[in-house]
DNA sequence: TTAAAAGTGTAACCGATGTTACACTCCAGA
DNA sequence: TCTGGAGTGTAACATCGGTTACACTTTTAA
């Protein structure tokens, strides 16, 4: 789940020997116990860390999307690198550790210095970044809509741009209604709705959308 | 309300003839007549487009963080400066002038050129795109509490972090039941509410936390 | 093959929030 | 001073979605 995901990609070999790091960066590792609170909610964030090794929790929101609640990252990913450069450099919330980790430490200076001598490793970063607000821009979009047929309507006219108008989701419908941040029989009502209404059509994963026009309309 | 925003500092000046243009610098400025569909959702964003005069409207969640709805963009800003560098380099939206409107383009590899040529463009590059990270993080935390209580109890404990426990607000009820997404009569009903609890107190714009732990227990 | 677990459909009920309406206060401008 | 508009308090009612419960189906693993 955390490091095929898209919304990532760019920082998986920092940890390796390659050829985005220069011989001479200054840089510390550092190793933390279990159970370690690593960085506390308001910590000024002065340098550029990277997991990698290990795991550990925050309570953001999840990658995968679930709303709120613990956020679970595991090696190798950086952590909170927006906070780096962002008129407030302070960490959001609580980091703690939750088995054994190492923590690679690059400081603010020397990740400038990276940055302009190799431009490979900057455009990961800000490849980086800009996912990751296409990511959140995502997210508040279908949030901001108070419905819940609205967010439905939202998802599937979504998946339709990429998949056309019949498609699997590879989510059940529990997963879905986390996803949606609603209630499972909340969510099964709706959709059983909407397919009693002929705007879509359910068999397990498999959706078609038999009415786009009405589906957004649902939109709001 | 849009140029003073901390979100989006650093582009203030890039219409100006300042240290940041090298005098090489590749770039075209266009100019659109007013209600011009500039961009439509979905084209594919492969240079920096920076709005120097004028106004557009795009359908974003909006930077004063209203939901959804219409956004206004003045000059001058850049105009969705993530998707750039975003592994999906796509319009997320559709771009509408609202009056006649002036636009600087400046091709990607030139941007790049230019972020390694010129440090302090480039830093003003990443902390535009880490401040909108840190916008859309908070609103996103905000809008997944579920209750109204829940919300504005969010809200205030943020403002009483950098403001103490007596601040003054600069919205009113009206706007703030916009900002978070509710009904005005809802907001005051849980407002009073809250007030009876002894939670908090209010008078015109001034709120007094009374009670942090019990402010804190309404997040869920 | 079969039992247990996970996933799904659906209904009854209830609480939170939206909607609508109206009265009241405060303030700015005529 | 008066008046209209903006902002606020609040009540009655409607609606949506959450909760709980349970039956049924499908998948998993023994």
């Amino acid at each position: 789940m955390t490091n095929n995901n898209p919304e990532w990609t760019g920082f998986e070999n920092l940890n390796e020997d390659n050829e985005l790091f220069p011989s001479d960066l200054k840089y510390s590792i550092k190793n933390y116990p279990k159970n370690e609170l690593i960085f506390r909610q308001g910590d000024s964030c002065d340098a550029l860390y990277i997991l990698i090794q290990g795991s550990v929790k925050t309570e953001m929101i999840t990658e995968n999307g679930n709303l709120l609640g613990i956020e679970i990252i595991k090696a190798p990913r950086p952590l909170a690198p927006a906070f780096l450069f962002s008129d407030n450099n302070s960490f959001p919330v609580d980091v703690t550790t939750l088995e054994e980790a190492e923590i690679l430490r690059i400081p603010k200076d020397e990740v400038i210095r990276l940055m302009t001598s190799q431009p490979d490793f900057m455009k990961q970063f800000i490849t980086h970044n800009s996912n990751r607000i296409q990511f959140l821009t995502n997210r508040l979009q279908l949030l901001s809509i108070k419905t819940i047929k609205g967010k439905i309507a939202y998802f599937l006219l979504e998946q339709s741009k990429e998949h056309g108008l019949t498609f699997t989701l590879n989510r059940n419908q529990t997963e879905l209604a986390d996803f949606f941040g609603i209630a499972r029989p909340s969510l099964a009502r709706s959709l059983s709705e909407m397919a009693q209404d002929g705007i879509i059509s359910i068999n397990k994963k498999e959706y078609t959308i038999l009415n786009p026009k009405g589906l957004r309309e649902l939109l709001v």
